[in-house]
DNA sequence: CCCGTTACCTAACAGTGTTTATTTAGAGCT
DNA sequence: AGCTCTAAATAAACACTGTTAGGTAACGGG
């Protein structure tokens, strides 16, 4: 798809003239598995999905590409490493967002603009994390915990993260503040609101958004029609979640 | 990323004895061009972006990848031309589902509904346009007429498509059955929330979804979202758009 | 019938992810 | 210290990918 870029002047001559390799190191799995992570999560920041090969996270490390299938099963697993905070970032700006809030509904558009914008703001990641399809994913992330499972062994950080607004999204249904509804339904609803507008900024940056109105303008919409009709907030357009200037 | 697929046995023996290639046919560009995108389409639904590569589109038709070149700039071009009316059909679903209707709200429930289906049922597809960032797009879709433009050339099969979503909401709001705002805005946001559920729904397939319902729900959301405070439709639950029983 | 345009081919380049067989570093145990 | 043995790392290849430079020949127009 992408154009073969052009090449690296890696063989770049050491300034040294002794132009024997390093004696080749071995290092603790552990350690080593930092090191390449670390060496890819730098490679992304700088280049995006473009500089991540494994010749070129290799290549940093110090090490080559084959080295390391020793410490990932594949591209996918290390690619999945890397990425694997994001959805604690995603909601943890959530959080920190709502917690500024005392009325819970200004939470709830708090974190969805909080969401918003830590997605815009890392495209890449967002793109790596919820717009690709990652066969790891399925195996070792958000797998459905079986109806009867007794105690899911350790959460997956995307379904903590779902999890969270699941909870807030009970909380205003119990106490009245939205409409009744299946709180898992109107959890997914609402982050499939806040999704599209992420996900449809990001790929098509050539049309021409309204950005800001449209984010205060979906966080409106979304929350106005979670209210129950006798809602006293109906109407208030309570400010979009935006800061207060 | 993905994994080398095992090589197809491509030079399989050719049944007859006579070896020697059939004598290379020169075709007229419009035809060959109508040759590619037809190989290249059938390829794309046979097995989705795994299978569309240059070599196997060129062999499909019966020439080498390099002529493609002839045809085509790139490979970007080429997946341009097969998905370009993907929008059309998109739109035409909504419109040929809202036709059905005569209350204009209904109708609009009704065209989300149609989007989000042709979405879902033709992943691939709305993956391809909607969820990768095609350079081309940006220099042969989609490109915003400079403001005092008299009247574009040819506007972009998307322009279309979204404009005709915009003529809807215009028509909405003029006649004072959703709340007041920007026309473009309110498109936006509508496209967006639609978006996010197809978007969510194609990539995280090991999530435990509630589709139906979460289709269902987030149109009710959208469209309550939008009605006037003084609504008589208010908490009507309009029929989520679903066909009529 | 020749001639020039250009569709097409051959061959290569530079990259990709991944595997296999081989070497060897370094921890653990005499 | 010396030995052994596991597994980290290597070198080399495989099967792909998109793309390009340069040569060949098919075909329409004169």
């Amino acid at each position: 798809m992408r154009k073969p870029v052009p090449k690296k002047t890696t063989a770049a001559r050491k300034p040294r003239a002794a132009p024997e390799k390093a004696p080749r190191r071995r290092l603790s799995p552990i350690e080593r598995r930092l090191q390449i992570i670390e060496a890819a999560r730098a490679l992304f920041a700088e280049g995006g999905p473009d500089l991540l090969s494994m010749r070129n996270i290799a290549r940093r490390v110090g090490i080559t590409q084959a080295a390391i299938y020793q410490h990932f099963e594949d591209k996918e697993a290390l690619v999945f490493a890397i990425v694997e905070d994001f959805f604690s970032e995603l909601i943890e700006a959530g959080m920190k967002a709502a917690a500024e809030e005392t009325d819970p509904l200004a939470g709830l558009a708090r974190a969805m603009r909080g969401y918003v914008e830590v997605g815009l703001s890392r495209p890449d990641e967002y793109r790596l994390v919820f717009m690709t399809s990652i066969p790891s994913f399925r195996r070792k992330n958000m797998h459905r915990v079986p109806a009867g499972a007794p105690s899911p062994i350790q959460r997956s950080k995307g379904q903590i993260a779902f999890d969270y607004l699941l909870d807030r999204v009970r909380e205003l249904i119990a106490s009245g503040l939205i409409r009744k509804g299946e709180p898992e339904v109107v959890a997914e609803a609402i982050w499939a609101a806040g999704h599209g507008i992420v996900s449809l900024l990001i790929t098509h940056v050539e049309f021409p958004w309204s950005r800001e109105a449209l984010v205060d303008t979906q966080i409106r919409i979304v929350l106005e029609g979670l209210l129950p009709d006798d809602s006293p907030a109906r109407g208030a357009r309570h400010a979009c979640g935006a800061p207060r200037a």
